[in-house]
DNA sequence: TTGTATGCGTTATCAT
DNA sequence: ATGATAACGCATACAA
């Protein structure tokens, strides 16, 4: 009997070749047709107990296993979806390899899993090389979309069922509302009431929907408040270490007493900057993050963030992308649970 | 002229049924074979400009996009992998989502999508499911297996190519060598080095081959230097709050002067433990981990941990996962570079 | 340069 | 309860 940890027969260059085993094979030794095999297999018809006997006597004599590429044609379902976000590896994985699609990915997964679906990860290079047209997909979630964003327009071309985790381009595109607007006037609002009254906000650069949304939520805080507004941004490639340059030079006027960060890469660097000037935070400056991730835990101390209800989100998004795959209508836009402050020693 | 950022016609309970456009809708629109609009797309054959024009014209009105399960039962090739880990969701996302199958896939993923394949993850619970045979996979890279991992037994009862990254439960199977022995090697001639006398291992719970040979190269070690071994393990579901528990319990008894702790989880969780007891890392404690994450750098004072070179192991995974693939021979063991030790303040 | 025919492996439909 | 047949959509060998 072999074991199974004993070594793969034909992984070696012997010279054997495979010679994919099919159902017709099994037919054959089991001597019924094709049909009746799949039925065994499938349950969907009643099989005489002894023929099943056979049949698996067969399979197991061959070794035989289903072909998947064939099932999924002949069903048109490859139970698999690509969670695409439009942020370049770099940022989306992460040097840290600590990204929000990372985030997303971690959250989608499992429940994606419990659906029988697998779960791929396309950072923006996939769209770029065209891997939209390489693999069989079921549909696709977007994560926080540019406003003219290259999965979006392949995916559509695809006419793949999609569900954007965010905020879409156009409310149209069926979405799961995180609701950025709300969280930055939560943030806002923590900043203001624990006595910060001049703070810039620092985001990225790209032309990414949240960012807008951000933008706009933060000026109207501002407005409200009679705060002068300032809007700091950089390239989402440039990181902690880009985020630390820029800020330590901000940071070196001394007229803020808090810094909004949403971007949590980049709040580690504002946390260094602080650091490098001899700011102790919060004392002399105070920091506020969105994203609640292992940085906003692990830094020291702790960064003030956002629960935005991520695990629900992903569940949401499985159960709308399932519905559009099976065909179903479903409405645009699904909230999920308003955000929730994490407040930590950053802004204490 | 529709923009790509409209709406998606068809998302919504529009009850026109899709139709899929294939390749013979194409074929009678511009007056021609399948066959040669296959020859078309593929450019495998020269195909008149003009003939060409008439089918651009047609995919481009019928909105034609290839079925990629047919071309994948057609060609035999998916163009996907899977990156399979035995630690349950859990603990390999884990609720920081920092588990070293994130840190592989992210490592392995713009590898692999360099190559035209993209990458699904594959957590323990999709071995339970049988996800293994829902998806259509042309390989898989398993990473540290356990001494009897279900992973393999399934990939091999599929015949599928498979590479090990780290220790398989027997060398004959293809892997990628991350040579756990050096690197527990590693770490303990550093604390020695460092002044530390007594220090425990801790490590995780598992029948996982990297367990043991950890623990097989600390013993050796402790014999060598005439220290007494002390081997404590933790379900790795235990995480950090496991970890400082037990920690905290044991450190109270003064009698060791660092830790070993591969597994940075539990490392967070010595810190913690520490810290709690009034300990000052490195002076009254010195801790150093294998996996230099996000949390050894993160945590104050810095985590002293190894540089594993997972980019260059990911390249030789795919590299050799292809050439299995291409049914070519290939070495079943595959050696990085040495492990480098990166020194942090937790052993200063 | 293009058309025709066949097969990839599976499953659904119809017939027995 | 089972068998025969067609079809899923594409790509290739071969013929023209």
């Amino acid at each position: 009997m072999k074991k199974y940890s004993d070594p793969p027969s034909g992984q070696q260059a012997e010279n054997k070749a495979p010679k994919r085993v099919t159902i017709l094979d099994v037919a054959r030794a089991a001597r019924v047709s094709a049909g009746t095999v799949s039925n065994a297999l499938s349950g969907k018809r009643q099989v005489d107990p002894e023929t099943r006997a056979r049949i698996d006597a067969a399979i197991a004599a061959l070794g035989y296993v289903p072909n998947r590429a064939a099932r999924a044609l002949r069903h048109g379902r490859s139970n698999l979806i690509a969670v695409c976000s439009s942020m370049p590896w770099q940022v989306a994985g992460g040097s840290s390899r600590l990204g929000f699609l990372m985030e997303v990915v971690a959250a989608v997964a499992p429940v994606a899993l419990r659906h029988g679906i697998a779960v791929t990860l396309l950072p923006a290079e996939a769209e770029a090389e065209g891997f939209l047209d390489r693999i069989a997909l079921d549909g696709a979630i977007v994560i926080e979309p540019l406003r003219e964003d290259p999965f979006l327009r392949a995916l559509r071309a695809q006419a793949l069922p999609v569900v954007v985790i965010g905020q879409p381009p156009v409310p149209d595109w069926v979405h799961v509302d995180l609701d950025y607007p709300a969280v930055t006037r939560l943030l806002c609002d923590h900043l203001y009431g624990a006595g910060a009254r001049r703070f810039p906000l620092l985001t990225g650069q790209e032309d990414r929907v949240v960012h807008e949304e951000t933008i706009r939520a933060y000026r109207a805080f501002a407005a409200e408040r009679g705060m002068v507004p300032e809007v700091l941004r950089l390239p989402e490639a440039a990181g902690e270490a880009g985020s630390a340059a820029l800020m330590t030079e901000r940071l070196a006027r001394r007229d803020i007493d808090a810094v909004l960060v949403p971007v949590d890469t980049f709040a580690s660097g504002v946390m260094a900057a602080a650091r490098g000037l001899g700011l102790v935070v919060p004392h002399d400056l105070r920091i506020a993050t969105r994203y609640d991730g292992l940085r906003a835990r692990q830094e020291v101390p702790g960064l003030t963030a956002v629960d935005l209800n991520l695990p629900e989100a992903a569940a949401h998004c499985i159960r709308l992308l399932l519905a559009l795959i099976a065909g179903e209508g479903v409405p645009p836009a699904t909230p999920v649970a308003p955000p929730r402050l994490i407040p930590r020693g950053s802004t204490r």
